[in-house]
RNA sequence: GGGCGAUUAGCUCAGCUGGUUAGAGCGCGGUCCUGAUAAGACCGAGGUCGGUGGUUCGAGUCCACCAUCGCCCA
C-alpha cells in the first residue's frame, strides 16, 4: 500500500509476519533501553519483589522453561504499569550432583574413587565450566520470548560471595542448635556414593518396577535345640511336635535378607499354623489369618502339596519373643555386627566379641505390619529401610550391614562383590536349594531410583548432617497460611501435607562440586566448629595468609585451610559439601551477598511478592525458600518467617498425546522452532490462555498456530482495518473532534471498560488465564460485531460526527487493548502502541511498557445496553438461521422480520436497537410478535431458550431489484479486488447484460456508484487498450460482462 | 498403600455459590456472507458430562464409593 500524504499512521499489512515484527520490537527495546527505564522510572520506595528461581544452564532450555518464564514475565510487566518498580535479577544454579554426573560421564569416570584419582581440582574446574555450557541458548531464548530479566548481573551459586552468604545461614542455624549429626537410615545412591535428600528421592520414584516377590521360610528354633527359646512357647504353636515349623515372611528385596535380624508381626492380629505334606515330608507354616492373605497363600499350597491342613490359630502375641534360625551368618563374611545399645539411647555400637545381643533373630511386634499383603510377617533388616532402622533403635535390635556404600556384597560371602540387585537371583536360587523359599514371583511396584543416574537407591544407615526443620514445623505451617497459592489447592494439599509430614533436612553430601560444609573438627580433641564468614575463617585459621590467598572457596582449596583449636590441636574441614537445594533456598540472601553487603537492598526485597515455578518445585525450591526463611526467622536473623507472598505453581507439559516429553520418545518440541514459525506472542498467549496454571497441559505447535489465528490475527486485522481507513481520512486522534457516539460506540466502550475492570481484578488475583480469555472474547466481539457493524461508517465519504466517533471509539479500544495485552503479548502490544499512540503523540511514554495501566471508566459502563446487545446478537443469529432455512441469501432484502422475545422489556430493548438488526438481516422493518399467531406464515427459527424469529420471505419486484443492485455491487467490488485496485481508487464501470439491468440502475445507480466508487456506469464494453479489467459472468443464467477501469 | 488434581463432542477447553432441553473454538460435511480479515455467519453429524449409589422438587455442579490418568508421598 502506498504511503499517503498526510497519513497519520504507518500503513499496516494485514498479512504481517509476527516473528519479524517481534525482532524489530526487540531492537527497539534495546535501542531505547526500555527495560532499564521500566525499572528506574518507577519510585524506589514502591517495590514489587520478584525472585527468579535459578535454572542450571548445563542443558538446553525446553518448552517447559518457556512456560514458567512467560508467567514470570507477565506479573512484573503488569506491576510496572501499575507504577511499581520491579527489579528482576537473573540467577544460575550451578552446584550439585547433576552437574557432577554430567562431567563424570564426559570423563568416563565411574565412581568416587576414580574422581579422586582423576583429581578433585580438575574435576571441579570442569564442573564450573560445564554449568554455563548452554548459557547463550538460555539468554537467547529468554530475550526472544520477551522475558525481561537482568541477565547482566545474575546471582551465581558458585560465587565466593554467594557461598559466604550460605555459610552465614548455616552458622545461624548452628548457633541455634538446628544442625546435628546423626546415624540415620538414609536413601543412598550406590553409584554416586552419596545420600539423597527426601526431595531428591521424590524425584526418582518409578512406577511399575519389576521386583521379585518371595515368601521366605524362617525356621522357628525348636525348644530341644541349643538355642532354645526366650520364653515358654504357646502350646497352640505345637512346637513340641518336632515337625519343622516356619514363619513365612514376604519381601521384594531378597538382597536385604543377609541383613535380617528380626521378624515383625501384629501383636493383636490372628495367625494360623498350617501343616503341609509332600512325599511323606511334613512341615508347618505360620502366616496371618486374614481372608485376603489366606486365599492367595492357600491356593498356592493346595497346588503344590499333597496335603494341606490347618493345625491351630493364635494371636500374633504368641509369636512375639520367639527365636528363629538366621538365614545367614554375615559375621563369618567379615561383617562387623552392631546393635542399638539401649544403654546409650539407642546409639549404634559395635557388638564386642563374645557379647550376646538379647534381641537377635527374634520375633517382635510392629504396628506397621501390613495385613493386606504379603504374609502378615515382615522381615526386618535395620541396616536397610527407615522403619526397620527405627524399630531397631526402639527395641535394641542387632544390626548387620553386609553391603558396602557401592551396593556390593562382601568378598567372603557366597555372592562375592556382587551388586545387590544382581544378587537377587542367586540369593533366591540358594534359598530354594536349602528349601527355605516357598514361592517366588514377580511384582510390579513403585521403587525409588537415583533421580539423575537411575541406579536403584538403597537405604543405608550412616552418619549425616541434618537441619532440624522439625523444630520450626509450626512456623512453616503458620507461614504457609499467609501465602497466596495459585492454584489454591496446593496450599493445604500438596505443600501443606508436605509441611505436616516434615522430617529433618539431610544437608550433607559426600561429594565434590558444591558449597563446602563450613564445619571444622579438631584432630586432637574432636571439637567441631562452624564458620560463618570469610573473615571468621581468616581469624581462626592457622595460616591467615592462606585464607587471604584463597581465590576459590570450593574443594579442594578450602580443604587445605586448617584452623587452630583452643586445645592447641589443628582443625580440619569435614569433607562434605552441601545439598545443592540449600543454595537455591538461600537466594533471597545470597543474591545480595547479605549480610556482608546490600543490607538495605535485602531489607526492601524480602519477602518476595511473587514467584512462579512448576509443580515439581513444591518439594524443591518452594520448600527450600520457605524452610530457610522459617529457620532464619527462628534464629532471629530475618524479620519474616515466610519468603514469598504469592506463588503460581505451573503444571507439567506433555506432548499432544499426553505423553511426557522426552528425548527417547522423540517428542520434544524445540521452543525456538515454534518461536520462529509462530512468534513469541503466539506462544505466550497460548500458554497463558489454553490451560490454567497448575493443570497439566498438552502442547503442540499446531495448538500455538490455532491460538495465533484465532486471536492475534483477528486483533491484527482489526488494527489493520483501523489504520487503513484512518489514513484515508487523515484521522488524528489528538486533534479530531470527539464526534457523536452511536449506540454501537457506547456498547463497545461499555464492554471495553468492563473488560478493563475484569482483567485488572483477575491479574490482582494472579489469574492470567481468565484475564486472557476475557480479552480474547472482547477482541472477538470487537472484530465480529463492532467493526463489522461499523464498516459503512468508516468508508462513507462524508467525515461527519458519526464517523469521527467511530474512529475515536475504535482507536481507544485498540490503544486500551494494547495496554491490557502488554503483559501478555509484549511485542504486538508495543507494535500497536507505537503506531496508534507514539506516531501521533510524541509526549506519550515511549513504550507501552512504560505506560500507565488503563483505568476503567464506570460512567461509560451500561449494563442494560450490553444485555440488549447480547439479545440482538442472538436475534440476528436466529434471523440468519431463518434465511438459511428459506434459502434466501442475505444480499436479497426482505420486507420484515418478526421477533418473539421472552419479556416485554426485552421487546423494548429490541426496538431501541432495531436498526442494527434491520441492517444485519437486510430487512426493511422489525416487528415484535405481541399476539399469538404473529409468526404464522413466516419462515421461523427458534432456539431453546424461548426466542423465535420469523422472516417474511415474499420478494416483491422492488425488493428483487434492490437485491440485484446489491448483487452488482458485490460483483463490482470483487472485480476491483481482482484488478488489484486500491480501496480508494475511483473507477469507471462497464456492463453488458440483461435488459432489466437498465431499470435497476435507473433506480439504484447512485447506490451502486457510491458503494463501488464508480464515477460512471457505462453500458457497453470498455475502450480497448485502456487496461480495464473485464470478466464474463452469469446472472441468473444469463450472460453478464462487467469491466472496471481505474481513473487517473 | 496414602494424599492432591483431573476425567464434559474426534481435539483443546468453558460451565460462578445446584435451576428449564450442556456450551465455545478447532476439525469434518454442506450453505452463505465479505473491499479489514489467514476471517466470519448459518445448518448438520458428533455428548448416557468416567462409572455406581445417595442428598434434593431438581445434580455436569453437592456427598460416598469405584475406575482411569497425572503428579506427589510411603
Amino acid at each position: 500500500m502506498a504511503m499517503r500524504l498526510g497519513a497519520m499512521f504507518k500503513p499496516v499489512d494485514s498479512r504481517a509476519s509476527f516473528p519479524e515484527m517481534e525482532k524489530r520490537i526487540l531492537q527497539l527495546w534495546k535501542e531505547r533501553d526500555v527495560f532499564r527505564k521500566s525499572i528506574e522510572g518507577r519510585p524506589e520506595d514502591k517495590l514489587y519483589v520478584f525472585y527468579e528461581g535459578p535454572p542450571t544452564a548445563n542443558a538446553r532450555p525446553g518448552v517447559h522453561h518457556v512456560l514458567s518464564r512467560a508467567f514470570k514475565d507477565l506479573f512484573p510487566r503488569y506491576k510496572t504499569m501499575r507504577g511499581y518498580r520491579v527489579p528482576r535479577k537473573a540467577g544460575w544454579d550451578t552446584h550439585g550432583l547433576p552437574v557432577e554426573l554430567e562431567v563424570e560421564r564426559e570423563l568416563g569416570l565411574k565412581s568416587k574413587l576414580e574422581i579422586e584419582e582423576f583429581g578433585v581440582e580438575e574435576f571441579n574446574r570442569r564442573c564450573r565450566e560445564s554449568v554455563f555450557r548452554y548459557v547463550q541458548e538460555w539468554e537467547a531464548l529468554t530475550e526472544r520470548i520477551g522475558f525481561w530479566l537482568d541477565m547482566e548481573h545474575p546471582y551465581i551459586t558458585y560465587d565466593n560471595d554467594y557461598i559466604e552468604s550460605v555459610w552465614w545461614i548455616v552458622k545461624q542455624l548452628w548457633d541455634k542448635g538446628l544442625l546435628y549429626l546423626d546415624y540415620r537410615s538414609t536413601p543412598h545412591c550406590p553409584r554416586c556414593g552419596t545420600s539423597l535428600s527426601d526431595g531428591e528421592v521424590a524425584l526418582g520414584y518409578r512406577e511399575d518396577t519389576p521386583d521379585p516377590s518371595i515368601y521366605v521360610k524362617f525356621k522357628l528354633a525348636a525348644p530341644s535345640t541349643g538355642s532354645g527359646q526366650a520364653k515358654e512357647a504357646d502350646p497352640a504353636l505345637r512346637l513340641a511336635d518336632s515337625v519343622p515349623t516356619f514363619i513365612l515372611a514376604w519381601t521384594t528385596t531378597p538382597w536385604t535378607l543377609p541383613g535380617n535380624t528380626a521378624l515383625a508381626v501384629q501383636r493383636d492380629a490372628r495367625y494360623v499354623l498350617v501343616e503341609v505334606e509332600n512325599e511323606g515330608r511334613r512341615e508347618r507354616l505360620i502366616y496371618a489369618d486374614t481372608p485376603e492373605l489366606r486365599s492367595g497363600i492357600e491356593e498356592f499350597l493346595q497346588n503344590n502339596y499333597e496335603r494341606v491342613e490347618e493345625v491351630s490359630r493364635f494371636q500374633g502375641e504368641a509369636l512375639v519373643g520367639l527365636y528363629y534360625e538366621s538365614l545367614y551368618d554375615p559375621t563369618a563374611w567379615g561383617v562387623q555386627a552392631m546393635w542399638f545399645d539401649p544403654g546409650q539411647g539407642g546409639r549404634l555400637v559395635a557388638v564386642e566379641k563374645g557379647q550376646a545381643v538379647e534381641r537377635a533373630y527374634t520375633v517382635i511386634a510392629g504396628e506397621f505390619v501390613s495385613l493386606s499383603d504379603g504374609t502378615g510377617v515382615v522381615h526386618i533388616a535395620p541396616a536397610f529401610g527407615g522403619e526397620d532402622f527405627d524399630i531397631g533403635k526402639e527395641l535394641g535390635l542387632l544390626f548387620l550391614q553386609p553391603v558396602d556404600l557401592r551396593g556390593e556384597l562382601p568378598e567372603a560371602c557366597p555372592w562375592p562383590g556382587q551388586f545387590v540387585k544382581d544378587a537377587d537371583e542367586p540369593i533366591m536360587d540358594e534359598l530354594a536349594e536349602r528349601g527355605l523359599l516357598l514361592r517366588r514371583d514377580v511384582i510390579r511396584h513403585t521403587y525409588p531410583f537415583c533421580w539423575r543416574c537411575g541406579t536403584p537407591l538403597l537405604y543405608y544407615a550412616k552418619p549425616t548432617w541434618y537441619i532440624r526443620t522439625t523444630a520450626v514445623k509450626d512456623s512453616l505451617i503458620e507461614g504457609n497460611e499467609r501465602v497466596n497459592w495459585y492454584p489454591g489447592h496446593i496450599k493445604r494439599g500438596r505443600f501443606g501435607d508436605w509441611l505436616n509430614n516434615n522430617v529433618d533436612w539431610a544437608l550433607s553430601r559426600e561429594r565434590y562440586w558444591g558449597t563446602p560444609l563450613p564445619i571444622w573438627q579438631c584432630d586432637a580433641c574432636g571439637v567441631q566448629r562452624c564458620i560463618g564468614s570469610r573473615e571468621e575463617l581468616r581469624s581462626s585459621a592457622a595460616d591467615p595468609a592462606a585464607v587471604d590467598a584463597l581465590e576459590d572457596m570450593h574443594r579442594p582449596y578450602i580443604d587445605g585451610i586448617e584452623l587452630k583449636c583452643d586445645c592447641g590441636g589443628s582443625m580440619r574441614r569435614l569433607p562434605e559439601v552441601m545439598d545443592g537445594w540449600f543454595d537455591s533456598g538461600a537466594m533471597p540472601y545470597a543474591q545480595w551477598h547479605y549480610p556482608f553487603e546490600n543490607r538495605e537492598t535485602f531489607a526492601r526485597s524480602f519477602p518476595a511478592d511473587f514467584i512462579c515455578e512448576a509443580v515439581d518445585q513444591t518439594r524443591g525450591w518452594f520448600y527450600t525458600l520457605h524452610a530457610e526463611a522459617a529457620l532464619l526467622h527462628a534464629a532471629g536473623a530475618v524479620p519474616e518467617s515466610l519468603c514469598f507472598r504469592n506463588v503460581i505453581c505451573l503444571g507439567l507439559i506433555s506432548d499432544d498425546k499426553g505423553r511426557k516429553m522426552s528425548k527417547s520418545l522423540g517428542n520434544v518440541v524445540e521452543p525456538m522452532e515454534v518461536l520462529d514459525r509462530h512468534g513469541a506472542d503466539a506462544l505466550r498467549w497460548y500458554l497463558f490462555t489454553a490451560t490454567r496454571p497448575g493443570e497439566a497441559r498438552r502442547f503442540s505447535s499446531n495448538l500455538v498456530a490455532e491460538s495465533l489465528r484465532r486471536f492475534l490475527l483477528t486483533l491484527w486485522n482489526t488494527y489493520s482495518f483501523f489504520v487503513t481507513y484512518a489514513n484515508i481520512d487523515r484521522f488524528d486522534p489528538t486533534q479530531a473532534a470527539q464526534g457523536e457516539r452511536s449506540e454501537l460506540d457506547r456498547w463497545v466502550l461499555s464492554e471495553l471498560y468492563t473488560l478493563v475492570r475484569r482483567v485488572t481484578e483477575q491479574l490482582e488475583e494472579y489469574d492470567p488465564t481468565s484475564a486472557g480469555r476475557a480479552i480474547q472474547s472482547f477482541v472477538g466481539d470487537l472484530s465480529n460485531w463492532y467493526v463489522r457493524r461499523s464498516r459503512r461508517r468508516f468508508w462513507k465519504s462524508e467525515s461527519d460526527a458519526d464517523k469521527l466517533a467511530a474512529y475515536h471509539t475504535l482507536h481507544v479500544c485498540l490503544v486500551t487493548l494494547s495496554k491490557l495485552m502488554a503483559p501478555f503479548t509484549p511485542f504486538v502490544a508495543e507494535e500497536m502502541y507505537q503506531n496508534l499512540v507514539r506516531a501521533v503523540d510524541k509526549e506519550a511514554p515511549e513504550s507501552v511498557h512504560l505506560a500507565e495501566w488503563p483505568e476503567s471508566d464506570a460512567s461509560l459502563v451500561d449494563q442494560r445496553l450490553m444485555d440488549e446487545t447480547r439479545l440482538i446478537m442472538r436475534v440476528v443469529s436466529l434471523g440468519r438461521a431463518a434465511r438459511s432455512k428459506a434459502g434466501i441469501k442475505v444480499r436479497q432484502p426482505l420486507s420484515r422480520v418478526v421477533v418473539k422475545a421472552r419479556a416485554a422489556s426485552e421487546g423494548r430493548g429490541l426496538k431501541r436497537l432495531e436498526s442494527q438488526v434491520i441492517e444485519e438481516l437486510n430487512v426493511k422493518a422489525l416487528e415484535l410478535a405481541e399476539v399469538d399467531g404473529a409468526l404464522d406464515g413466516l419462515t421461523v427459527a427458534e432456539d431453546e431458550s424461548g426466542y423465535a424469529v420469523g422472516l417474511d420471505t415474499a420478494v416483491t419486484p422492488e425488493l428483487a431489484e434492490e437485491g440485484l443492485a446489491r448483487e452488482l455491487v458485490h460483483r463490482i467490488q470483487s472485480l476491483r479486488r481482482a484488478a488489484g485496485f486500491d480501496i480508494s481508487d475511483h473507477i469507471t464501470t462497464y456492463y453488458q447484460g440483461p435488459t432489466r439491468l437498465q431499470a435497476v440502475l435507473q433506480r439504484h445507480g447512485d447506490y451502486v456508484r457510491q458503494e463501488t466508487l464508480s464515477e460512471e456506469l457505462v453500458e457497453g464494453a470498455p475502450p480497448t487498450g485502456a487496461g480495464a479489467h473485464t470478466e464474463a459472468q452469469k446472472l441468473d443464467g444469463e450472460p453478464l460482462t462487467l469491466a472496471v477501469l481505474r481513473r487517473s
